[in-house]
DNA sequence: TGTACATCAGTGAACGCGCGTTCACTGATGTAC
DNA sequence: TGTACATCAGTGAACGCGCGTTCACTGATGTAC
């Protein structure tokens, strides 16, 4: 299936990858909004009728690119996750490289950044596929958490327990991604991961001009401010007595 | 130069609402790519040429659109800030108002909060102007902040104060919205900003969909952990020896 | 109060444009025997 | 290895569409005297 048989299908494969290629660009140059099969055919030399050879109209060539996004974003988050894990005794070291890793694709693509963070194409539904990239940027991001947990080396959270219709609101978090961690916990991960995504589309989409001059010490400084708030103090850690 | 002088000028006063109303409808019911002039028109039953007495072009009609959606947000901003100081005695129980304020405009206008926080227009510049409004909801957010503050109710900042490097990077916010506060207060403050930013995007924009189930109760946990890291204590404040 | 003129709102036709999509077709690549 | 047929990539013309903007115009509203 991934292998192409005939020479034919490898010739398909190729054009089909260099249609996203241009279609990227192209988004990349004037937005989603004014993304055109005529344009892409006329950069590529063939016929727009060409095309639907490939995809069958410009919203399937539209949420084949969004799917892309979302891949290349999550392949991103999941490779940094893994070098960080790999050199580090401590899981909260590896804190901060999902999201340096996010911040840095967005940089490096910040229309991409748009499709998936920014206002929906109007009248367009993202794909479903979406979920799956999604729920692995997520997993990345939220590993640190989970392998502190099992080596208890999470403090236990103080004060007063949220209420049970928090925990009831944040259940599908939970479960799928910090199972049997504190509701504290997981609507802190919540928390976090929406100030990620509210500075790097802040920065993105050009609001911090004049504002923030050096974006990244900001970044930096939240980073290591949210790491606390989860309880992820770098370094040794002090196991505790909670259940692993 | 606002009281309309002759019945010409209250008309045309009239009609260029009238036609804003109308775009702002468009946007709001297919975003403000798809905004036409010729559509407008129509709707207004009249020639698509008469509108250009009231905008120059259609990129003027979505500045105007543009601003106007930041001014209603800057003025639903200081009106709950208002209400909230009106009736409070203590500025730390006041913070929560803003925030709240932010995500119910955001409800009720959710495409004209994708033109303000959302990805930029293709090729297009948002008019300068917008500075004006965007200060004056960001001083509304803050204002508990300045105001505990100056009642010397701010605890004071434990630990290590940041690096030069990032109160040199976050200077015009604090020069302009938090004179004298310390640089790990104002870096918050952005960093609160951020995640009020995020945390509605990412429930206008629909990221929340069968993750978080009530939006509202994580966001109102969200708010109050963002008073606690401001050092925001509601209540009975107590006093430092930090000078006013 | 009345007249002469200037200002301005709005019309309607026209411009040139690029778009997505369909369709009948040609010719090359693959497959079955 | 060779032939007959099926599959598929790509073409080129055409469809109908809506768009922003310009322009010469008509007629109503305002202003100066």
């Amino acid at each position: 299936m991934s292998a192409p048989r005939s020479a034919r299908d490898r010739v398909r494969q190729e054009l089909t990858r260099e249609i996203l290629d241009v279609a990227r660009a192209h988004v990349a140059r004037d937005g989603a909004g004014a993304l055109s099969l005529r344009s892409i055919a006329r950069e590529l030399e063939m016929s727009p009728s060409a095309l639907y050879r490939y995809f069958s109209s410009r919203d399937a060539l539209l949420s084949a690119l969004i799917l892309d996004a979302y891949e290349s974003l999550a392949d991103g988050a999941e490779r940094a996750s893994a070098a960080a894990f790999d050199g580090a005794d401590d899981a909260a070291d590896a804190w901060p490289a999902v999201p340096r890793a996010m911040r840095a694709w967005a940089g490096a693509h910040p229309h991409e950044w748009g499709l998936v963070f920014g206002s929906p194409v109007p009248g367009y539904e993202a794909p479903q596929a979406t979920v799956v990239p999604y729920t692995r940027l997520a997993a990345a991001l939220v590993r640190p958490l989970v392998e502190a947990e099992r080596n208890g080396r999470l403090p236990p959270f103080p004060g007063d327990g949220p209420a049970q219709a928090l925990a009831d609101t944040v259940q599908p978090v939970a479960d799928a991604l910090l199972p049997g961690l504190p509701t504290a916990i997981v609507a802190g991960a919540l928390q976090a991961w929406a100030t990620l995504v509210g500075l790097i589309s802040l920065e993105i989409f050009g609001h911090w001009r004049n504002t923030v001059l050096e974006p990244d010490l900001l970044f930096e400084r939240a980073v290591a401010n949210l790491a606390g708030d989860l309880g992820l103090t770098p370094g040794v850690g002090r196991p505790t007595d909670r259940a692993s």
